[in-house]
DNA sequence: TCATGCTCATAACCTGGAGGAATGAGCACC
DNA sequence: GGTGCTCATTCCTCCAGGTTATGAGCATGA
């Protein structure tokens, strides 16, 4: 397994042309390095750097794998950025509580921009479920809250920054990857599915949805705690499951897992910001709301 | 910075419920993986695990980091992959070429996909621009190819896989981002933008694009050679520039960069497998555009 | 009640590998 | 041919991470 060092120092490398001044933008000196870069290449047995006399280009290859190095690098970053804003969200200057699929996807995107645009700014991030998030938001624990609707209490401002929608998701060797006509909310509620356990925003969302289409409520498959549990139930075969695009974006895009089409079922919900209302946000709680809302919709 | 061994341990331990077994399924023994538990916590300044006596729980934090955790895992086997396909490039069973959009943003991830159902084939990749993939795949150096039309040749059999579509960003602070009718063709022409070079694929469907709208070449603002160039002299707020939505779309989600709206304007470009023509692919080759058609459009 | 089995933490020790300093060597430009 | 840039090699140091050995806390069951 590559060290991410390794991998920063590949990109470096391609931006800045010189090994040596890769080298000092890390830290660290040239030899080291230069060790480094041949320890990656003999790792991965690829020649990434064209080592001229004056200065070091990519090679083809190298220049591909510096791509997918920094794809790797921003998600780190988003993890930073997140670890960050967890821990300091006690005695932050901006308090920020959101639930699940807003903090796993979206938040530290968010975080990452507003202190791009004031590096000074501490923001301080709490994680739980929407209940709680209308609960800090209504005690001034924190200064804004994000949650999926439904049940956007009517004593609060809000405003809708993101749509979210469940897809019905398969592996690739479901049967129903080969079917032509979109799924029926009949069908849905039906068949068993993997679900999150009741009382999570998504598998609430489809209950919903499902009565709302004049529908029994779903049949558990399986029942598990987390979406990623979910997730890799479904790519491991065990049936379909019913996810936020979210979550299940880049499984989809790869070809982990199948989108199946329904119809006549609304599985879209949107992502709201809410805080106290008759306030009008202000300062970095208004710049987050910016951030936010011109990313979503 | 965290390192990946220790990303991947608490992503285990969350799995597992024991620190014990995630230690054993990484080859380290149980007290080399408390060690690097506390480390990256003691990293990170949070809490991630909740060890009580007879297993370990994540706590609320931890299950977040954990999540955030697996998506930079996702995108390192994504790397390895692609690493492995490079070198195998020369004596792979299934041999395949690829433009640098497709090889950058789908390869990996199809790659991987049909690795997870037949894990004992070896597949080549090999990376080059659009009419050397066709050149490779006439001469029958590799068993199929993938491009961006425009310029399918009528010599070769081929099928659609997926649709790019080229996007307008700017940075957040351009005033791009607030206007409300979107930008016309004359506009986009008369506007210096970022671009790639002449010649690469991307400058070449912007320019195809504002020539069926009747408008001359763009104006080039800067020219850079490599599309992660063009988007950090955007991000940094050189100018607009027109960029793959393959290449961005973590960058509009997170904010960093804006799409601004166009119309009277046709910026898609189908992605293509192309083979030898009177041929019927067989085997993993079958395999691979099976996959890669199922995930794209 | 006490042994057993699981969990995790701590301590002491070893070693491989990463980093630093110094040096050499190739190419370009003046 | 000097000068300045590049990168590679060598030698040395040192620490991070590993292992083994041990202890402690909590359940379960005899």
């Amino acid at each position: 397994m590559p060290d991410l060092e390794s991998l920063r120092l590949l990109v470096l490398v391609g931006e800045l042309g010189s090994l040596g001044r890769a080298a000092g933008e890390l830290g660290i000196t040239q030899p080291a390095a230069s060790k480094r870069l041949s320890a990656l290449e003999r790792q991965l047995r690829l020649v990434l750097v064209d080592r001229t006399r004056r200065g070091s280009r990519l090679t083809p290859a190298g220049h591909v794998v510096s791509d997918w190095a920094r794809r790797v690098l921003d998600e780190v970053d988003g993890l930073l950025t997140g670890a960050a804003a967890l821990r300091a969200h006690r005695d932050a200057e901006l308090r920020v509580a959101a639930s699940m699929t807003v903090a796993e996807h979206l938040a530290p995107g968010w975080i990452g921009e507003l202190r791009r645009a004031e590096p000074a700014l501490y923001v301080g991030l709490q994680v739980t479920n929407s209940t709680s998030v209308v609960e800090l938001v209504r005690s001034g624990e924190v200064d804004m809250g994000f949650i999926e609707s439904p049940s956007i209490p009517t004593d609060l401002a809000y405003r809708r920054v993101a749509v979210d929608r469940l897809a019905v998701v398969v592996a690739p060797t479901h049967p129903w990857t080969r079917r032509r006509r979109p799924v029926s909310p009949e069908e849905l509620a039906a068949t068993p599915l993997v679900v999150r356990e009741s009382g999570s925003g998504t598998r609430e969302t489809l209950e919903r949805a499902l009565a709302a289409a004049r529908c029994g409520p779903a049949q558990p498959l399986l029942e598990l705690g987390s979406t990623t549990a979910v997730r890799s139930a479904v790519i491991a075969g065990a049936g379909p499951a019913v996810l936020s695009v979210l979550a299940v974006a880049t499984d989809l895009s790869e070809g982990r897992l199948v989108e199946v089409g329904v119809e006549g079922i609304d599985l879209r919900r949107a992502l709201c910001a809410v805080w106290p209302s008759g306030r009008r946000l202000v300062g970095p709680a208004a710049a987050l709301l910016a951030i936010a809302g011109r990313a979503g919709p």
